[in-house]
DNA sequence: CCGCGTCAAGTTCAT
DNA sequence: ATGAACTTGACGCGG
């Protein structure tokens, strides 16, 4: 049993596409329904074909259910039409003993100044536990959120999200971990918020290196400080890595996975319980790169 | 059928 | 001002 397990995110560029969608003006709820249970199908290639090449580790596309937050498609009851095929999924992650998560994108703003922004947030966190929940996973299955904006005070701004936080289901509060950025909330800012929340952290290497903090320890022992906030119902420790884009703008993640630089990653990592998840252009691909390798 | 402009949504930073 | 970065390229109009 490994230690430390690799996954992608979202997408197999092996596969067929999983992430069908449409317009907001072609919304119809028979529509999105389809849409729907052609992603959940694609979904559950995904995950054979990761069982067959043993990658445990998944991020789900928040795009299974198209628009699935906003206020035209919110009252469609998909978790009942679908049924049969989220019920396939679940099966498919029970069964295998896969790590599932999500991770809501760049709209979900938690402490937005912005009433409507926290709103809409709301729901589209709302949606992923939803999700989540309808696929039979607990709360091992974590929803990876940023804190968010700045709005030039940051201390205002922490407090904001604990106020909103404090507005969510007990199931998104049970699967939130929150992630350190590259630009705003460094590390450092995310363990403050998590110690008084109650919400394990995701170390994501790469933000880490635009964006440092707690510089007097060492990437292994934040790694660890990081690691104390994962109890045992949350799952092992999940830990966000990736290689810049060289001559692309600071943040844009690599083509593919940087060999020499993973492996003295990896030797820093040596003995840690770690979920690790890979964010690469080539996806899956990448995982077999560096299994193969690690393995070698 | 194919090319390509556009798509629900926020915030920050570099040019 | 504009574009690009972030979890992910696909939809769908016009020729």
């Amino acid at each position: 049993m490994d230690m430390v397990r690799i996954g992608y995110a979202c997408v197999n560029t092996e596969l067929p596409t999983s992430s069908r969608t449409c317009r907001l003006a072609s919304a119809t709820p028979e529509r999105v329904i389809e849409l729907g249970r052609e992603n959940l199908r694609a979904l559950a290639d995904i995950l054979r074909w990761n069982e067959r090449h043993g990658i445990a580790v998944f991020r789900i596309s928040s795009g299974i259910i198209p628009l699935a937050s906003h206020s035209v498609v919110r009252g469609i009851p998909w978790a009942e039409r679908l049924a049969d095929d989220l019920g396939a999924v679940g099966d498919l992650i029970a069964a295998s003993g896969a790590r599932v998560s999500m991770h809501p994108g760049q709209y979900t703003v938690l402490n937005s100044p912005r009433p409507e922004v926290v709103s809409a947030s709301l729901f589209e966190l709302e949606y992923h536990a939803h999700l989540l929940d309808a696929l039979g996973t607990g709360p091992e299955a974590k929803i990876v959120l940023h804190l968010g904006g700045v709005y030039g005070d940051q201390a205002a701004s922490m407090e904001r999200f604990a106020s909103n936080f404090a507005r969510l289901s007990t199931s998104v509060r049970s699967r939130l971990v929150l992630e350190n950025d590259e630009k705003s909330y460094t590390a450092s800012s995310i363990l403050d918020l998590s110690a008084r929340l109650g919400v394990p952290v995701v170390f994501d290497v790469f933000h880490h290196q635009y964006n440092p903090s707690l510089k007097n320890l060492s990437t292994r022992q934040i790694i660890q400080r990081c690691g104390v906030t994962w109890q045992p119902v949350d799952g092992p420790q999940k830990l966000h890595y990736s290689d810049p884009w060289p001559g692309k703008p600071a943040g844009s993640h690599a083509q593919t996975v940087d060999l020499q630089a993973f492996a003295r990653f990896y030797d820093l990592i040596a003995g840690l319980n770690l979920d690790v998840m890979l964010e690469v252009k080539d996806k899956q691909a990448s995982v077999m790169k560096v299994m193969a390798y690690l393995g070698a």
